[in-house]
DNA sequence: ATGCGTCATGTAATAACGTAACACCGATCG
DNA sequence: CGATCGGTGTTACGTTATTACATGACGCAT
């Protein structure tokens, strides 16, 4: 199907499946994280039945740089930005209001950097960072 | 029980409960974290049968600052030392082996500054911040 | 074209992690 | 004395994640 439009781009998008697509639709669709069970209920129209289906598409969609999973909350957003697994930017950090659930991503440099010489200086090969900041957004605290 | 032995000390140390005191012993003498439910199987001779049992020490653990909840592993380890809930110290990071999965904790002062500014300049109320590094420890990819 | 890898899929069952609700007990304090 | 508070114990349940197995689609070498 479809039309072979622009069959040799650039290798960036690793061409979704449908459950991907699917799962990566929901979550930019949505405006806090998401669990895998939420996005479940979702897609249950869309023929989707099993937690399996929905954790194999976000595994692929992290792999591929489309989604975070937020550790402290066992749920999943969508990235901030298309770029934001490349090195140049540093490590993705969110930002987790506890009253409103919103998520706010962002990367600061030199927190990456210490991290990554910290890790140099022990000889641990570093594969992977999470940081998470939990607290109150602006936003909840002048409303509140 | 015990000779009192130095009743007024500092008011640091909350004295712990029975409870409280056989899941902290639980987790100092482990040397990599422990799942609630790992730490309820090793306490079930003393007479611990509920994971809740576990899940309310832990809480009473973690803030009396004796104890750290890994999210990127459900997960829990007790302090590297008593005073790295200290602000002087800045925000606990921990490094986690994926070979062997023991856990090295730090701190890096600039680190928690970054962040903190960030939280500042966004109006964010920081109440908590996780910082997980997973990857391989140097002990591991020398000998592997 | 046949057969063989490989990768996504579908399904069921179960494991692992965490919490709600309720009853009880003992200490402290008015 | 009665009230309240914090820790305890127990049952049941809710939520999150994985294991195991079977199937289907595709590319590709023989």
């Amino acid at each position: 199907m479809a039309h072979s439009h622009d069959h040799h781009h650039h290798e960036a998008r690793p061409d979704l499946t449908r459950n991907q697509d699917l799962v990566l639709r929901t979550l930019n669709g949505a405006d806090a994280p998401l669990s895998a069970y939420d996005i479940l209920d979702r897609l249950r129209d869309d023929g989707l039945r099993a937690p399996l289906q929905v954790y194999r598409a976000l595994e692929r969609l992290i792999e591929a740089g489309l989604a975070h999973r937020l550790e402290s909350l066992n749920a999943f957003v969508c990235c901030a930005d298309a770029g934001c697994h490349e090195k140049a930017s540093g490590t993705a950090a969110f930002a987790i209001c506890s009253k409103c659930g919103r998520v706010d991503e962002f990367t600061d440099a030199e927190v990456g950097e210490r991290l990554a010489s910290w890790a140099g200086a022990q000889g641990f090969a570093l594969e992977r960072t999470t940081i998470e900041l939990r607290g109150v957004c602006q936003g909840c605290r002048t409303a509140g």
